[in-house]
DNA sequence: TTTAAATGTAGTAAATTTACGTAAATTGTA
DNA sequence: TACAATTTACGTAAATTTACTACATTTAAA
């Protein structure tokens, strides 16, 4: 937890608050931006609720009061990042759709931002630098996400594959041994296929690192998990962006092994 | 086109104030985040102004009064340190290296968010649904990015297929014909092979899309471009952010088709 | 039914802005 | 250079808006 963003605790605390803050939060996330413009008159009339009230909200999200919450509020959204998750909406046109896709992918960058493990991501850094082999599973849209891995970690001189199909994947694990760290890459953990081929791996002593969803029947199977907690597509035409979060942590993975490694391991382009 | 910092902006009238205006801008300059947190009458009294100065100054800097002056400032001292783009030191460890590549990411689709062309998105769309077939190109990291728009194009019930390897790139446009359209994906534009095959395509009647570098030779050569415009790589350490924001316009363009195209083509999932 | 929590009312204090008047600076003219 | 005319800068005080506090009422929980 570095750099919380006001928007993301206000929406993380939305089931914990009673009716009135709760009618005060949802003005306030379904437009941050006017509310740092407007009056607690304006706005607790807006919330249909006492000014009082919105005082009250301000002070429970630690400001001083509500002229102290609006200039936190607006350095939250100083960040270039909008938090307003709009839906894309059947009958938006490019001028809609274009920053809406954008919005969410860079949302969810910045809510997985605040919230990864670093000492998760410092175990798994440990394992990759250790491993004799690193083998990187995925599926469908998973597979891409696998392949570029790959692609990177191969640049960095490190002895790595990558498999998109379930036969593949099944065989490596079945012949995995004590060393070898199988990176399993899945939006869900759900996929029947990808667990099994998890426990193959473990119960033959191999390492299984799980870059998914928390608490899923991979993250519970795998050595170490990196959880993603994207929410869930509630629109249909909304792209599924945990892709680019995934790729954003091999990123990160990438990096960490190499400032690991020292200068001498730097990739020749 | 990015409002300049407040801060820059005031240092630079300085000049141009007069007496007690440029006694306010030295309190404010001297300690700005004081500043967004005094009252105007404490303000006044630092500066050993008269309130109403105070509300003049905040009037000549384009702000509504005292309060969205304020607001203005508290958001130019929170860009400042979200927006400078603080590279990967050798020395990090986790939480030094972690957030900064996610900033990285968010800044480069920040950027390209606001200078992406709606309507060349919307020209690509066109050509993408009129298509007869739709081929996806790219070499290295760009070659998932290839897949992975593949995998999702896919599941629109469209014609496409991805190849990674210049040979059958090669074939395949100069096979080509009208109604086909080649999907170029290159993070330079500036490789010899790609620029090759983009000739042989646009040469055989096809239409050429490229998802590259704007002004790169690829650029001249395609029947569209769609520019990204990704500041350089300076360090070292910084994985390249270019593939991420190549996926996501690929998430956008795959929008736009189905959108489009009705609810009736929605994908099955 | 009692108690505690939640919310609202009304009054007050603080902060901000406006209107207006005076002083300073600038300009033009003799 | 001196002096009036005019503009601009600045401050005072009043008006207005805004935010907060103390207390009352409602609502929910025990």
């Amino acid at each position: 937890m570095h750099s919380q963003n006001l928007i993301n605790i206000i929406t993380d605390a939305l089931p914990s608050l009673n009716k009135s803050e709760s009618k005060v939060a949802q003005v306030i996330l379904s437009d941050p931006d006017a509310a740092t413009r407007s009056s607690i008159a304006t706005l607790a009339k807006k919330a249909g609720v006492s000014e009082p009230s919105v005082n009250r909200f301000c002070k429970r999200f630690n400001a001083a009061g509500f002229p102290d919450f609006k200039l936190k509020l607006a350095k939250s959204l100083a960040s270039g990042i909008r938090f307003v998750n709009r839906n894309v909406d059947p009958n938006d046109d490019v001028d809609g759709y274009t920053p809406k896709i954008f919005d969410s992918t860079i949302n969810n960058l910045a809510l997985v931002r605040d919230k990864i493990s670093h000492s998760r991501v410092n175990q798994v850094v440990d394992k990759l630098i250790q491993a004799k082999r690193i083998y990187f599973f995925g599926l469908g849209a998973s597979g891409s996400v696998a392949r570029d891995a790959e692609n990177k970690f191969f640049r960095f001189n490190l002895p790595v594959s990558c498999h998109d199909d379930v036969l593949m994947q099944r065989m490596l694990a079945s012949t995995g041994t004590t060393g070898d760290v199988f990176f399993i890459i899945s939006h869900t953990g759900r996929t029947k296929e990808v667990v099994e081929v998890a426990e193959i791996a473990r119960a033959n002593g191999s390492t299984v690192i799980g870059l998914t969803a928390p608490k899923s029947p991979l993250a519970d199977i795998s050595s170490v998990t990196l959880d993603v907690e994207v929410p869930e597509n509630t629109d249909e035409y909304m792209p599924m962006t945990s892709r680019i979060v995934h790729l954003v942590i091999l990123d990160v993975l990438a990096t960490g092994v190499t400032l690991r490694r020292g200068p001498e391991f730097l990739p020749h382009l």
